[in-house]
DNA sequence: TGCTGGATTCACT
DNA sequence: GTGAATCCAGCAC
C-alpha cells in the first residue's frame, strides 16, 4: 500500500474531502509500534464560514497549524483529558481541517487494547475522537506532524461502491456554533458499529 | 498573571 | 441519566 501524498490533503473542498476520507486506512507508527484502522467517521471544519471551527475569525498560536498548507496533523486537548486528532486541508491561509472521530481497527489491535486498558475488542476501542487518538498512540506532541512522514499517514484501502454507503448528518458537540451547528458536515460509514453515535 | 470552559469519556446511581 | 476528571489556549484584567 502507498501513502497518500500531501497533495491529496490540499484539495480545496474540505467537505468533499471529509466524505472521501471515509474508507481510507489511518496508520501510525509511534515508538516502533505500528497500528492502523479504517476511517469510519469524519467531520469537516471550514475556517472561513463555519463558527464551529477553532480558526474561524481567530488566528492564534494554536490555530496557526490550520493556516499552513494542508496535510498536517492538528492535535489538541479537549476537556483537559482527550487528544483529538484532525487533519488540516486546503492551501496556505485556508484554515480548513477534518476531525477523525472513529476508526475500525485493522492492525496492531493488541497494542490498541493495551493503550486503552481493554481486555476485549469492541467498538469502544476506537470509536470517538478521544478514544481513537489514544488507541492509535496520537498525542499533543504530534501536533504539526506531516502526514507523508513516518509517524502518521493515510493509505488507500477500500473503495466506496455507492453514495448509499456514506451517511451525512450534523456534527456533534458544537452547539455553541449557532446555526452553523446544523450544517450536515459529519460523515460516517453505514453498516459499521465503529462510529461514535448514530 | 489569572480565570474560564471545551470537537469527551467513563464510572457510578 | 448524571457528574467528575483535568489542562492549556484564549482572553480579560
Amino acid at each position: 500500500m502507498k501513502k497518500l501524498p500531501l497533495s491529496y490533503y490540499q484539495q480545496t473542498d474540505v467537505v468533499a474531502l471529509a466524505r472521501d476520507m471515509i474508507g481510507k486506512l489511518l496508520c501510525t507508527e509511534i515508538n516502533g509500534v505500528f497500528t492502523s484502522g479504517i476511517i469510519t467517521e469524519t467531520e469537516a471544519y471550514n475556517g472561513r464560514c463555519d463558527a464551529a471551527c477553532h480558526a474561524y475569525k481567530r488566528r492564534t498560536k494554536r490555530t496557526e497549524i490550520m493556516y499552513q498548507n494542508g496535510g498536517l496533523a492538528y492535535v489538541y486537548l479537549c476537556y483537559g483529558i482527550h487528544s483529538l486528532f484532525n487533519i488540516t486541508t486546503n492551501a496556505e491561509e485556508m484554515a480548513d481541517a477534518i476531525l477523525i472521530r472513529a476508526i475500525e481497527p485493522v492492525s496492531g489491535v493488541e497494542h490498541m487494547m493495551e493503550r486503552r486498558n481493554k481486555t476485549s475488542v469492541n467498538k469502544s476501542l476506537s470509536s470517538g475522537p478521544g478514544s481513537l487518538s489514544k488507541a492509535m498512540g496520537i498525542e499533543l506532541a504530534h501536533n504539526g506532524e506531516k502526514l507523508d512522514g513516518n509517524s502518521i499517514w493515510l493509505e488507500e484501502y477500500r473503495t466506496i461502491e455507492s453514495a448509499d454507503e456514506i451517511v451525512s448528518t450534523t456534527r456533534i458537540g458544537i452547539d455553541y456554533a449557532g446555526e452553523d451547528a446544523l450544517l450536515p458536515w459529519r460523515f460516517y460509514l453505514k453498516n459499521t458499529p465503529y462510529i461514535s453515535k448514530k
